[in-house]
DNA sequence: TAGTGGTCTAGACCACTCC
DNA sequence: GAGTGGTCTAGACCACTAA
């Protein structure tokens, strides 16, 4: 499957920010066109595509500007992948299976699943990077997508690996929800920390390009070794 | 002023969109170029707005939907400022004062602001809805280009507001740090809360369209009262 | 197969930055 | 004034959805 021209730009201009300075300018737009043989449109696509993933800041009359948000502690929109996240900032990402069990259908998750669901597979899991623990998750998924999910590749692989590459489910978009809450006491016996201590409270709901909900997680995050960031653009009249 | 053509154009479908039922479809993009006289480009400028903002979904080979996300509490890309966030879900959105001083910098300011500054104005508020309050903010903003803000407008009108409208400083982009931590004696008076209570701890970085940081924000949030929602739409090549 | 959104082209003019 | 990104046009073909 041939990728768009513009997503390969965009992977190949990645390739060349990370060998150049913060604060450098790319080549211009036109200069950019003539360099890869596309259109304008193609490269403002992938420009676009770098901005949005935090990779270059564009400024009217200036340029595209190489800036390092995308090297920060977790990345915005680009990211909703534990195992992804930890990767890119150069550590070991690792998950311990706690448990796993198959459940039926409560208000909760036919609230979130819009009753489309009957039975869900629910899997607690310990997310740890260079050995550090750092999120505790419970996640469900559709028992009837993902019923030959093989248990023991969850601790392997990431979840969103195996959606795409065993069950051909591409992410479209996750929706995330943050609080704070006092840790649980199973969850602050798995993150090793204080029973009174606080934690970051994440709930995120999954969706195929279908605009299927195909997971949702709960996960409590150690506040003192994990962070979120995000990075909002205005879209609005200014 | 005159907005661009997609902009105006998303702004008159965002009143369509209002009118219409969740699950709908808009008109097809030819059709809307038709409509509104525009070529097809500009309408997909404004769809594409209109998708980051959360409103719409679109469907390859189907057509534009109608979701409600921007509905939810606290939204997505759109949003960094209380005050809108807060009209926007019908409520009413207040501000209280608690202090406001001169202070020199320190080295944590001068990591965010890049050492430009010297003095910055630290404004400490209580931001309620409806008469209850969510957050507890403390704000640093450079004394060098607000040393003429009007202390009583700060009750009133929100800082962006005074931003635009008093100092001509557009907001490009807000970078925001979600956290967690037990709360603070001082944020647990005001907010009215348990003291060994957990808060939601954001720190917000504001940046112009020059790429200059404007203000930096610490606020705890009360997770009883206040969540944050975002959507990640999945840029990468699938 | 008809209709939709996704990608792409070539070209134009405007608004901004910097010299 | 030269060069940049921002907006906009008219048109084309591809990939997907649904009947």
């Amino acid at each position: 499957m041939e990728q768009s021209l513009y997503i390969q730009l965009s992977e190949k201009l990645i390739e060349k920010i990370k060998e150049m300075e913060v604060g450098q300018l790319l080549p211009s737009e036109r200069k950019l066109a003539e360099i890869y043989s596309v259109s304008r449109t193609t490269v403002r696509l992938a420009l676009d595509n770098l901005e949005v993933r935090g990779y270059i800041l564009r400024q009217h009359g200036k340029g595209s500007i190489v800036v390092d948000y995308h090297k920060s502690l977790i990345n915005l929109s680009e990211m909703y992948s534990f195992t992804e996240q930890m990767k890119a900032l150069g550590q070991e990402p690792s998950t311990k299976l706690i448990s796993h069990s198959i459940i039926d259908a409560n208000d909760k998750l036919n609230d979130i699943f819009l009753n489309s669901e009957k039975k869900f597979i629910k899997l607690i899991r310990l997310r740890s990077s260079d050995g550090v623990p750092m999120m505790y998750e419970e996640s469900f998924i559709p028992f009837s997508k993902f019923h030959d999910i093989k248990i023991n590749d969850i601790k392997e692989r990431s979840l969103y690996d195996i959606f795409k590459e065993d069950f051909d489910e591409v992410v479209k978009l996750a929706q995330e929800e943050f609080s704070a809450d006092l840790v649980s006491k199973e969850a602050a016996k798995q993150l090793d920390i204080s029973p009174d201590s606080a934690v970051l409270q994440i709930y995120r709901t999954t969706v195929n390009i279908k605009n299927e909900t195909i997971e949702y997680t709960e996960s409590k995050a150690d506040p003192s070794k994990f962070s979120y960031r995000t990075i909002h653009h205005n879209h609005i009249e200014s």
